[in-house]
DNA sequence: CTTGACCTTCCGGCGACTGGAAGCCTCATA
DNA sequence: TATGAGGCTTCCAGTCGCCGGAAGGTCAAG
C-alpha cells in the first residue's frame, strides 16, 4: 500500500507520515522496487495508533513511550496508566489556565463601552504603571 | 535605561525584547553612545503592554493591532473590544477542546486496571482497527 | 589592570509539522 | 506511442515565539 493510501486509511497528511519516519517515531516503511514506500496492515495500525494517541494530546515523546509499550508484551498497563494520567494532569492545568484567562478578558471587556469613543479600559489596564 | 533594567521592569527577558524589536512589534530603542539600547519610561509602558497582552494569549499579531490602537487617539473602543472579544472566543473554544480531551482520556483511565499485566484497554482503544 | 557583569550581533534549535520545488514513476486516454 | 494528470521521491525553507550559545565590545568595582 502506497503512502497516499495509508495517509487516507490512517487519516494523516503523507507529509507527516514521512516526518515521523524521519524523527524515528515510526521505522522506516518497506520500500517497492520503485522506491515507493510500502505499507503493510501492522504499518497502518502503527499509524492509526500515533494519529489517535496525537488526537488525545500525547507529544511525540509520550507516543514514542506509548508505542515501545504497545509492542512490548511484557509491560504493565500500570505505565500506560500512568502516562495517561500525567497527561489529564496536564490538559486539566491547561483548561485552568485558560479559565483564569478567560475571567481576567471578560472583566475587561465588560467594562469597555465598545462605541466610538476612544477610551478604553483594556488598553488602560494593558498599559498601567502595575498590575 | 539599559535593556537589563528595563526588562526587569517590563518583567520580559532581554532576548525576547530584542526579538519584538527585530519583528517590528516595538520601534528600535535609541541607542547610547556605545551602543547600547537605551529606554524611556514611554518605552516601558510599551513594553510592559506587550508583555501583558502576550500573558493574556493575544498573539504577536493581535499585540500589533492592540498597539497600533493605543497609539491611535482617534480609535474606537469597539475595535478594542472586538479584539478583546475574538481571542474570548478562542479561548473558550480550546477550553471546549480540552474538556473533551479529558473526558475521552479519563473514560479510557477508569477502564484500565493499572497493574503489573500488559492488558490494557488504552492501547488496545489506540490500536483498534476504527474510531 | 583585571575581573565579572553587562551589552552587542549572529546563528542555530525547539515542536510538530507544512509548503514548495525539482525530478521520477505510473496509469489512463487519445 | 505520446501525453497529461496525479502520485511518489528528496531536500530546503518557513511557521510561532522565542531561547541558548559563541564571539566580541563596554563598564564599574577592587
Amino acid at each position: 500500500m502506497n503512502i497516499g493510501a495509508a495517509a487516507k486509511q490512517a487519516e494523516l497528511p503523507t507529509k507527516t507520515i514521512r516526518y515521523y519516519e524521519e524523527i524515528g517515531l515510526i521505522r522506516p516503511a518497506a520500500r517497492g522496487a520503485n522506491g515507493y514506500r510500502d505499507y503493510s496492515n501492522e504499518d497502518l495500525h502503527i499509524l492509526r495508533f500515533v494519529q489517535r494517541a496525537r488526537g488525545l494530546g500525547f507529544g511525540v515523546r509520550d507516543c514514542r513511550e506509548l508505542l515501545s509499550l504497545y509492542r512490548d508484551r511484557n509491560r504493565a498497563s500500570a505505565d500506560v496508566k500512568a502516562l495517561a494520567e500525567q497527561r489529564i494532569a496536564a490538559v486539566e492545568r491547561k483548561i485552568e489556565e485558560l479559565q483564569s484567562l478567560r475571567e481576567t478578558l471578560c472583566h475587561l471587556v465588560e467594562r469597555c463601552t465598545g462605541d466610538d469613543r476612544p477610551e478604553c479600559p483594556i488598553l488602560s489596564d494593558l498599559a498601567a504603571e502595575s498590575q
